[in-house]
DNA sequence: GCCAACGTTGGC
DNA sequence: GCCAACGTTGGC
């Protein structure tokens, strides 16, 4: 299984409204790379939730429930482009107990290599499993 | 193909 | 509100 972290702002999109609706298309995505990332997902991968500008912690796990496919609201261009974006279907797992603030993962000895630390950017990234575990347990 | 201008993201 | 990082666009 691989493991993987997503970032909202809450003010568009928050944990607790994924978790009322109960699964959730990660659609928007227009980064090649978040895009890479999307299409390796796996059903079953699990998912860190990150709240990005606002709150700016993990919140919860979530779970890749439907794989990878084409983006409905992408524009109708679909045709000429190599590879068109996608999305993901994701649903919510359970809530992290007291959510990982972005200045712990930074004062995380063990989480120095976090892409999320050093590519701010990127949206959609890869989670190493020491790295995982390292953040479900700084969360519960 | 280079690079300046510009827009967006996200931390502070 | 500001600014650094960085991706995209468009002129040349």
């Amino acid at each position: 299984m691989n493991h993987w972290l997503v970032k909202s702002e809450p003010d568009a999109y928050s944990w607790n409204k994924f978790v009322q609706e109960g699964k959730a298309v990660w659609d928007g995505v227009r980064n090649y790379q978040a895009r890479n990332n999307l299409m390796a997902m796996k059903t079953g991968d699990q998912v860190l939730f990150y709240h990005s500008v606002i709150g700016k912690e993990v919140v919860g796990v979530a779970k890749v429930c439907r794989e990878a496919y084409p983006d409905p609201t992408a524009g109708a261009n679909s045709g000429t482009a190599p590879t068109p974006w996608v999305v993901v279907e994701l649903e919510p797992l359970m809530p992290l107990p007291r959510p990982v603030t972005l200045a712990q993962l930074k004062a995380e000895p063990l989480l120095a290599n976090l892409a999320l630390l050093r590519q701010s950017r990127l949206s959609v990234m890869p989670i190493r499993p020491d790295e995982f575990e390292c953040i479900l347990a700084l969360g519960c």
